[in-house]
DNA sequence: TGTACATCAGTGAACGCGCGTTCACTGATGTAC
DNA sequence: TGTACATCAGTGAACGCGCGTTCACTGATGTAC
C-alpha cells in the first residue's frame, strides 16, 4: 500500500483554501486556523500531509511557481524568433497575472516570507528545473546572434524586471495601472534593449525573417 | 509644552532596533517583543510614541522610503541630460541598497505586509510628495524630446523594473549576482529603450551635448 | 473469495507560548504668574 | 527666582487571544495468503 487517491483530493482542498485565505485576509491573516476553517479539512489532516504550516506554504509556493513557469515556457516554445518569444512571454505573464490573481499575489508576496528562506534550497532546485527550458531557449537565440551580446544576468533582469514591476503595480492596487496598455507597448520597448546593433556591418546571422505574431 | 527632545531619541532608538530585528530575524521574527528587547526601551514607551506596532512599522517604512527617494532625487537634480540622470539614478539606487542593506530589505519585504495595506493612503501621500521632484525632472526631459515619446507609466516601469529586480536578486541571496557588473551595464541597456529614434529625420531638440558622466 | 493485517488518511481536544495591547502609575520637562 | 501645574515621556505587570503543534485515536484502503 503506497498511497491513496483521496489523499490527493484533501491536499488539493487545503492548497486551494490556503490560496483563498491569503487572497482574502492577506499575509497576516494567513494562519493554520484560517486555512483549516476555510478548507473544511481537519487540523490533523493538514499536519498528516504537510508536516507543518511552513510545509503547506512551501508546497503552495512551488505549485504556483510550476504553473506560472509552465505557461511561460510554453509561450517561448511556440515562438521561433527572439522577438516573438518576448511578445508571447509578456502576454503569458500578464495573462497568468490576470487569470490567477491569487496565485500571482501569493508568489509576489512570499519572496521575503519566512517559509521561503527556510526552504530556499528546495525552492531553488525546483526553480532551476522549471526554468531550464527557458534558459535553453534563450541560450540558442543568443548564440545565433538574435540578441545583443549581453550577459545572461543582464538579459534576465532587463526582460523580467519590467514585467514583474508592472505585475506588482497592477496587483498592489495602490497604483491604477492600465495593464492592457503596458502589455501592448512593453515588448517593443524591451526589444529595443535586446535587439542586436543593426547600424554597423555586424548583422551576422540576424533577421532570418520577421515572423512575429 | 509641546514636545520633548528626549522623545525623538527614543523614537530613533526604537526605529533603529526595529530595522535591526527585521534584518536579523526576518519577517516572522519582527514582533513587538523582539523590538522592545533589542531597543532597551520599555514596551509602554513604544506604545506612547507609535500607538501600535503597525504604527511603528509604517513610521519605519516611511523613514526608509524618504531616505531612498532623497538620494534618488538628488542624483537626478545633479544631472543635466536624461542619459546622465539615468546613470546617476542607477548608481544612487545601488549605492543605497549596498550601504543601507537593512533599509532596502525592509522596503522590498514590506510591499505586501499588513501594515502597508492598512495605511495605504498615508503611504501613498508620502510617496507622491517625495517623488514629485523626480516626476517633474522626468517631465521636463520628455517635453524636450530627450526621451522617446512613451507614456510616463511605461517609462517608470522600464527604468525602475530592472533596477528593483536587480536589487531584489542581490538582496535575496538565493541568487549570486554581480551587482557591480549590473551597475556598470544596466544604464546603457535601459537607455537603448528610452533613447529617441535618431535614425529618422525626427531629431527635434535632441542631443544638445553628450554630457554623460 | 474471505479474512487478517499493515499502512494511509482523517479527527479534534488539548497544550504551551508569545503575540499585540492596556493601564495605572512614576518621573521629567517646560509654562504661567 | 520660586513654586504650582499641565503635559509629555517612560515603566512594567497583567490580560486575553489565537498561533503552530502534538497526540491518542478511529476509519478507510489496499495487500498477502
Amino acid at each position: 500500500m503506497v498511497k491513496q487517491q483521496r489523499g490527493q483530493a484533501t491536499v488539493d482542498q487545503l492548497l486551494a483554501a490556503a490560496l483563498q485565505v491569503y487572497a482574502d485576509e492577506g499575509q497576516q491573516g494567513f494562519t493554520v486556523t484560517a486555512v483549516v476553517k476555510a478548507s473544511g479539512v481537519s487540523l490533523g489532516s493538514l499536519y498528516h500531509h504537510f508536516g507543518s504550516f511552513d510545509g503547506l506554504a512551501v508546497a503552495l509556493y512551488i505549485r504556483c511557481m510550476e504553473r506560472l513557469f509552465a505557461s511561460l515556457a510554453d509561450a517561448l516554445e511556440r515562438s521561433r524568433t527572439a522577438r516573438s518569444g518576448l511578445r508571447r512571454l509578456v502576454d503569458a505573464y500578464f495573462r497568468f497575472t490576470r487569470e490567477h490573481r491569487d496565485a500571482a499575489l501569493f508568489l509576489h508576496g512570499s519572496v521575503y516570507a519566512g517559509y521561503i528562506g527556510k526552504h530556499a534550497q528546495r525552492i531553488q532546485t525546483a526553480k532551476e528545473t522549471q526554468t531550464a527550458p527557458m534558459v535553453r531557449w534563450l541560450g540558442e537565440r543568443m548564440r545565433r546572434g538574435e540578441i545583443a551580446p549581453l550577459s545572461p544576468a543582464v538579459v534576465e533582469i532587463i526582460v523580467m524586471g519590467p514585467i514583474t514591476e508592472a505585475a506588482r503595480r497592477w496587483l498592489s492596487s495602490t497604483y491604477t495601472l492600465d495593464l492592457a496598455e503596458i502589455q501592448r507597448d512593453l515588448p517593443d520597448v524591451i526589444w529595443r534593449s535586446l535587439a542586436p546593433d543593426t547600424s554597423a556591418g555586424n548583422t551576422s546571422v540576424v533577421s532570418q525573417s520577421s515572423g512575429s505574431a
